[in-house]
DNA sequence: CTGAAAGCGCTAACAT
DNA sequence: ATGTTAGCGCTTTCAG
């Protein structure tokens, strides 16, 4: 059997409360006495139970996040931001890729055992999230709902930075590769797009949805293809590659994420850079304010273009 | 305040005993009383209390995952392996990347909150690796100690295969970047290797560890380099190209666990599939059976070369 | 097959 | 400032 607060107490000659005190309110115990309890219960390798401690003040200590696909890069930094902030504020995180299960049914299952959970640029409509945000205490990452704490990264901005690096180069006729119709992202780069290129899709937003992307916007003639992220971007450069094309001599590629790879693609690739790692760190930062009660709050952060190899003047442009 | 076992005792007539075994040792109760209780289990939306039910079992139906480095693609692929495997087996997974704090302190930390872990890829000594396996049921992965479950991915072999298609190919004056040095992995890789190449390292098993790598390699005249891993060969192909050194007409390169990226870079790279997904899988069946009762188990998982336009022949071999 | 009762380890009133 | 005590919601003997 592990040590409990009763031997801990019975070593350091003081009742289980005083223990209990000194170990989660210090500022009710004696200095004197604290001291001594901290002593035995390092000296004895104390550690308090945590689902008696739940049990009794209905907190786990535990945050949730969920997310759309861990293996797009996108999501890792996410994570690592989400990780490090939780640490730092003594709660461990329980993680779920959806493509597991539903996402709503993954929230639930989470839900019983977390204090609060980070969704993840969710697909679920309004009134599934709208659901699950009135069971346990929720922050949103790329999507918003009235009443919901959210992060979102700008992408309208970002969108909007593209569209003009890519007019400033002389292109005049782009193509859009979109992304999942449902995805806040999604409709905030459209947003930024306006009406400056023709839009495509929607296409799954991973390699293989690239690919297929530069399939059909070969045949619109476009010279710039603007994908919906990186890994989209990193397929249309592949089948471009396959057909022979040249980036940017040719046709010009802007992808949106700056995940990892896209500087190390060839060519390296135009895209917009996001707050990855700081806004997991800011979803767990609005969701501790949350639980300590603080209303819901919406955080939005800025992205930016990092212009590389992969966008070039336009052809017959001088 | 959420509905308890006693609420579903009560509207269904039965004791809080019932119940329980209704819930959790359906052979223990008479059909009909069992499909009572369900049924007002149902109608209430009655879910247990975890905590206490853990207060009282001892077991979370938590396990626990860390890893060294979620941005490295070999991970995530795990990762979604161990997951979806947990979710299979009812158990939720808790999550580290342990470039968050030190991996011991972490494992101990989860320990508290899961019935067992799975650590990958432990860079600490094997004393430590005992006592916390001493701690809480464990199971390696690409990692071995007597007595500890582990799944191991055959990377001699693998490298084995390397050294070979490299030698059909011509080339007589190789060059290894080597990885971390108590990285499991690296030494089995060397052990594929044998004297078949020349050593160069340590390196950090990242894209700029690979740079670093590709730049000592070139001062050996050396025509094939094999790095650790694909990570790792990515840095080196980028380096080669800003150098203007082609790819394989120049020299080969290689690398190891085929991420998605190796398929997508210039030129795409000749490297070493490992069961990532399907390690993770038998990680979680290893730590289940553990769990169960049963005995450690060592599980070695086959790799196979994936040669790739990144290796050609040697310069002025014919 | 079912019920009563005793805790699991801890926190939070309530006393002192 | 510290001790006493009553549970938190559940499982699990032990009786019947």
């Amino acid at each position: 059997m592990a040590v409990t607060i009763r031997d801990v107490a019975r070593q350091a000659r003081v009742s289980v409360s005083t223990v209990s005190r000194a170990l989660s309110a210090p500022g009710l115990v004696k200095e004197a006495t604290r001291q001594r309890v901290l002593e035995v219960v390092r000296g004895l390798g104390y550690e308090p139970n945590r689902a008696a401690r739940s049990l009794i003040t209905g907190r786990t200590g535990n945050l949730g996040i969920v997310v759309p696909d861990l293996e797009n890069p996108f999501y890792p930094a996410v994570l690592r931001g989400v990780q490090s902030r939780a640490h730092e504020a003594g709660c461990a995180v329980f993680f779920c890729d959806s493509r597991v299960a539903a996402e709503d049914a993954l929230v639930r299952t989470m839900a019983a055992q977390v204090d609060g959970v980070v969704l993840c640029a969710s697909l679920l409509d309004d009134d599934q999230v709208a659901e699950l945000a009135d069971t346990t205490p929720m922050v949103l990452l790329n999507r918003t709902l009235p009443g919901v704490s959210s992060v979102l990264m700008d992408s309208a901005s970002g969108m909007a930075q593209v569209v003009e690096h890519l007019a400033e180069l002389g292109h005049t006729d782009r193509v859009y590769l979109g992304g999942p119709e449902q995805s806040w992202s999604h409709r905030r780069r459209l947003v930024g797009l306006a009406d400056r290129a023709r839009r495509l899709g929607p296409f799954e937003p991973t390699f293989d949805g690239g690919v297929e992307g530069a399939r059909q916007a070969l045949s619109t003639g476009a010279t710039a293809i603007i994908a919906y992220n990186d890994l989209m971007a990193l397929g249309v450069l592949s089948h471009l590659s396959t057909r022979g094309i040249r980036v940017p001599e040719d046709i010009s590629v802007t992808g949106f994420d700056n995940i990892l790879y896209a500087a190390m693609c060839h060519p390296p690739l135009t895209t917009v850079a996001m707050p990855t790692e700081e806004a997991g760190r800011v979803a767990v930062d609005l969701l501790v304010d949350r639980l300590a009660g603080g209303p819901a709050e919406c955080r939005e952060l800025p992205t930016r273009l990092v212009p590389r190899a992969s966008t070039g003047k336009a052809p017959m442009f001088s």
